[in-house]
RNA sequence: GCGCCCGUAGUUCAAUUGGAUAGAACGCUUGACUACGGAUCAAGAGGUUGGGGGUUCGACUCCUCCCGGGCGUACCA
């Protein structure tokens, strides 16, 4: 890994800002504290913005206002980079950009390239991002969509910091369920082969059983009809693989590649189920009452003890949660990132107090829990059941709306948030969708660089940039410069959304740019600086379209 | 009952984590190309941030009490 050049320490201001700022306490013999920048939100109050003064009032006992010029004037700042800095407000100190070193932006974003917002913060460290973990027992549904992509979405922000990434999916193919879904694909195998039977009303409904049914009947005739021995796992174990398959496909048609399926029966079988409980045993945080065994989580904080053994010898799913997290550990990975569904909200806790009962740093683990989709035919509400067979797959919304739309509207909301998801709406108003904002400013860009191909006009000059100074070249500039900040954040807060966000911002104001400002003029330098800033542009919207997941079309 | 999430414009959602005058999109009203893609741009209307109290220079954000919605609260996963 390469370090940190000279521009990428400019292109991050801040920093630089950061550091005289620092020289300028020490001189005033100032306590140094935690103050943050801010993008202020009107134009007239500068670039960015800074609260110390304001911060520092109980401490210096002074106006903020006569602190923060006081801060200003021992400031050394460079002409070249920062045009000027003023109090403002209640003690806010505002700094405003200089025209040079917005220009110079322009180029230095060009020298980067694709690798334009990438981070360091995660270099050398070891990441895995568990998501999905759905078990076989149907296809993927919307519900599971939203996981599906922000997952991978976080796992692509937290490659873009500088992590090395494992995205894994974790499942289960034993348990109850799973007994139940073989026995429905059972039934509906009898069935094709006109043995009426009653179809249990708890056993899964949809009709990919049948066609499960359908294709073992077509490998292996009535060969297992009327036969109740054991053999019978062949419904099955023909179930989880047709379903498996499904589901990867859907997976990789939205671009998603796991890199280990993680069977919850490794943990049995290379007995690391049995290591946790002696563990535990053996620090007297387990115990034996009423026949099961109880792990003794109170003394990490919970409100009671959890069985982790049943009184019929069976683990609860506690357990084998918790030796899959210890496995993790002993991967040695640096950060752990969860994700479930606000359904699993009270699982986790019995997790990380297993883990730190194990002596493991639970600060690693990081879970995130995001809201459910509420599906909406119009205004009427659709409830989803994967056994009832209630559901619109996410196969069929990709049919519907396509790829990249499925994939940023999973993205443009906090998933703090519930989700509400108009099947109507998303299929008659595709067009009017925000990614084909966003991409029709890409799209657009592209057309312009054909036509200056055309006319053999092409950026060569650094000097021409010096040509850039109208209001709106000059917003778009300080958009882009904001790139590797919104990225740094997105990663470390984990919110794809401010992304989807921001890039509308960006695409706002290139198109502003593209009305008010013609590229491809007579004036030869003009027009060179022009489809500089151009290809800047779309260098960022190609970057932040990457990191999402969506495509970033030439034409439309 | 208890825990977590949410409540912001007609609707769907933001708000750089405590900052300055709460912003977008859709929808609605009115405008803009004899040239780079009109899937665009400009202007307008639309708000007591669910409600009360508190903390401080400053609150959508933090504390507290209500109201309303979602998800949980197993020797189910």
């Amino acid at each position: 890994m390469h370090e940190l050049s000279e521009w990428r320490k400019m292109q991050r201001i801040e920093w630089y800002l950061q550091s005289k700022i620092e020289r300028a306490l020490e001189r005033l013999s100032y306590p140094k504290l935690a103050y943050s920048f801010d993008i202020p939100k009107i134009e007239t109050h500068g670039d960015l913005s800074v609260n110390l003064a304001m911060l520092l009032v109980k401490e210096v006992r002074q106006n903020p206002r006569q602190i923060a010029q006081q801060i200003i004037d021992n400031l050394d700042i460079d002409s070249a980079h920062i045009e000027k800095a003023e109090v403002a407000g209640p003690g806010f100190i505002n700094f405003f950009f200089s025209p040079q070193y917005l220009q110079k932006t322009v180029s230095n974003i060009l020298e980067e390239g694709n690798q334009y917002g990438r981070q360091d913060f995660g270099k050398t460290q070891n990441a895995q991002v568990e998501f999905v973990s759905a078990n076989p027992t149907g296809p993927l549904t919307i519900g599971h969509g939203r996981q599906a992509v922000l997952g991978d979405t976080i796992a692509n922000f937290l490659e873009w910091a500088g992590y090395s990434v494992t995205r894994e999916y974790y499942f289960n193919n034993a348990g109850r369920q799973m007994r139940i879904l073989g026995d429905s694909v059972k039934l509906r195998y009898e069935g094709l082969l006109g043995k009426a039977t009653e179809f249990p009303e708890d056993y899964y409904q949809g009709e990919y059983i049948v066609d499960i049914a359908r294709k073992i009947l077509e490998k292996h005739s009535d060969a297992f009809l009327n036969r109740p021995d054991k053999s019978l796992d062949i419904f099955k174990d023909s179930a989880e693989t047709y379903i498996f398959e499904d589901i990867k496909g859907t997976l990789q048609r939205l671009g998603i590649q796991f890199d280990v399926y993680f069977n919850e029966k490794d943990l049995y079988d290379s007995g690391e189920i049995e290591q946790v409980i002696r563990l535990l045993k053996d620090k007297n945080l387990a115990y034996e009452k009423e026949g099961a065994l109880w792990f003794r989580s109170t003394e990490f904080g919970l409100d009671q003890d959890r069985v982790i053994v049943k009184s019929s010898g069976e683990p609860t799913y506690r357990l084998p949660d918790i030796a899959y997290h210890r496995d993790k550990f002993e991967r040695g990975f640096d950060l752990i990132v969860d994700i479930f569904g606000a359904d699993h909200i009270a699982t986790y806790p019995d997790v990380l107090a297993g883990i730190k009962a194990l002596g493991y740093d639970d600060s690693k683990i990081k879970v995130l829990i995001h809201q459910f989709v509420t599906l909406y035919q119009g205004s009427e509400k659709v409830k989803m059941s994967t056994r009832r067979a209630n559901f619109v797959t996410l196969d069929e919304l990709m049919d519907e709306v396509g790829v990249d739309v499925t994939r940023w509207f999973f993205l443009m909301r906090s998933m703090d948030s519930h989700l509400n998801f108009d099947l109507v709406l998303a299929k008659s108003q595709s067009d009017e969708n925000p990614v084909y904002y966003n991409q029709y400013a890409h799209a657009r860009i592209c057309s312009i660089l054909r036509n200056a191909a055309e006319k053999e006009l092409s950026y060569k000059n650094e000097v021409t940039l010096q040509r850039l100074e109208h209001l709106y070249e000059f917003q778009l500039i300080k958009k882009l410069l904001e790139f590797p900040t919104v990225v740094e954040r997105c990663a470390r807060e984990f919110t794809p959304h401010q992304l989807t966000q921001y890039l509308s911002e960006v695409s706002t104001a290139f198109h502003k740019f593209y009305t008010e400002c013609w590229v491809l003029t007579t004036d030869k330098d003009l027009s060179q600086a022009r489809l500089a800033l151009c290809l800047a542009t779309k260098t960022v919207l190609a970057n932040g379209f990457t990191i999402l997941g969506v495509a970033a079309p030439e034409s439309m």
